[in-house]
DNA sequence: GTCTATAATCGGATAGAC
DNA sequence: GTCTATCCGATTATAGAC
């Protein structure tokens, strides 16, 4: 999964932020925090919640857990800050849902070839995606939000490409949504196993043509 | 994941009794080892490698933890042998590399229709093939190699598709493939996150038919 | 073959000083 | 805001009795 829902849900809340303003010594709390959220992403990414340690995070920040958790109330708090702040990134990104079709699916395609950069990121959605499939997983009903927003705004997405008669016959927006967001998880896996095995952007592409006619 | 290929799965036994094959202490010693697979197989399905205790494995099966590690050396070990187990019952079902083009694929359908009737085996394969993403991991090369597998299994039975003109212009076997193994593991979330979110042998025979002009 | 006991870690979380 | 100290629970794995 990823990072099909990775790449684009609502922007969420963090907890605790204001405006970005400074202020007193918010400023520097606020970089705690970042460097934090930093630090989790890749400890997550690799080992997913369960095999991820506070300790490990801890110690690429440089500081204790004790002080960590001054920060986040718990780990589960602290996985869904992380989840939470690359949805703001990935939003500000691709705005799925402001965006005309075409474009959102060109702007999607062009996420997936910039998230191979990041491999954290990449490996943050996939481990975590299938680990909350899990009811009782901290980030289940986070997850089932974010693919249930997903699909839908691609549906919409989709629906604006259909209008201009670019859907291929057989092929309804809903069908498209959650064949392309399949697509995009199951791309990740292989990916990540053997990252010569495959192009992700390139194969997303190819989806895209064969449900559509667009040129992208 | 594979799972395609990969999820198959049999009746569990009940720990204690079975079919009556006398002979030495043997046969006692296979049941037990056959009950602790079918346990192991939930436990890891539900929390993955690092989430799964031994502990929960022998409860299930009404055994000690120290009594079970008399028959798996480790708890990597374990994993591997439930992996392979899988893989063998797999086979039978759907001998990828044996079938004829148009039959692998309804096999194939079938497989994920059948395999929605057991989400354990579903679980295990999503869960560990995400997290065996990790080069750490106890099953990684296990992966990496099924995956390779199977890539090259379905890739000579759509090249035979192709051979009959039932590849559509722009999708070469290897394509198919890669896309085809992608789909399925990504369905496979959305269903475990929400399995009335989708048909998954519903949305595989789309994909089908997406790529090729087969009758499915 | 299975159990009890135990070793040896490791992990998350809290209390309270500074 | 950060640290030290500490508690407590859970795990894997081993040793040795029955």
């Amino acid at each position: 999964m990823t990072d099909a829902a990775t790449t684009v849900q609502e922007p969420a809340r963090a907890p605790g932020r204001g405006r970005g303003r400074p202020r007193g010594s918010y400023a520097k709390s606020e970089e705690t925090r970042a460097a934090i959220l930093d630090a989790a992403l890749e400890v997550f990414g690799q080992g997913g919640f369960r095999g991820g340690a506070l300790r490990a995070v801890a110690e690429r920040v440089g500081m204790s857990e004790a002080g960590l958790l001054h920060h986040f109330k718990n780990k589960s708090a602290l996985l869904i800050a992380v989840l939470e702040r690359r949805d703001e990134l990935s939003y500000s990104r691709v705005p799925l849902d402001q965006l005309d079709g075409v474009a959102a699916l060109r702007r999607l395609v062009a996420l997936v070839a910039y998230n191979t950069t990041k491999p954290g990121v990449v490996d943050l959605f996939c481990t975590l995606s299938a680990e909350a499939t899990s009811p009782d997983h901290p980030a289940h009903a986070y997850f089932q939000n974010r693919y249930e927003w997903t699909r839908n705004s691609l549906a919409v997405a989709f629906g604006k490409v259909e209008a201009g008669g670019g859907l291929r016959p057989g092929v309804s927006p809903a069908i498209a949504a959650r064949g392309t967001i399949a697509m995009m998880d199951g791309l990740q896996v292989q990916w990540l196993m053997d990252r010569s095995s495959l192009n992700m952007a390139e194969e997303l592409r190819r989806y895209f043509r064969q449900i559509s006619t667009l040129d992208l």
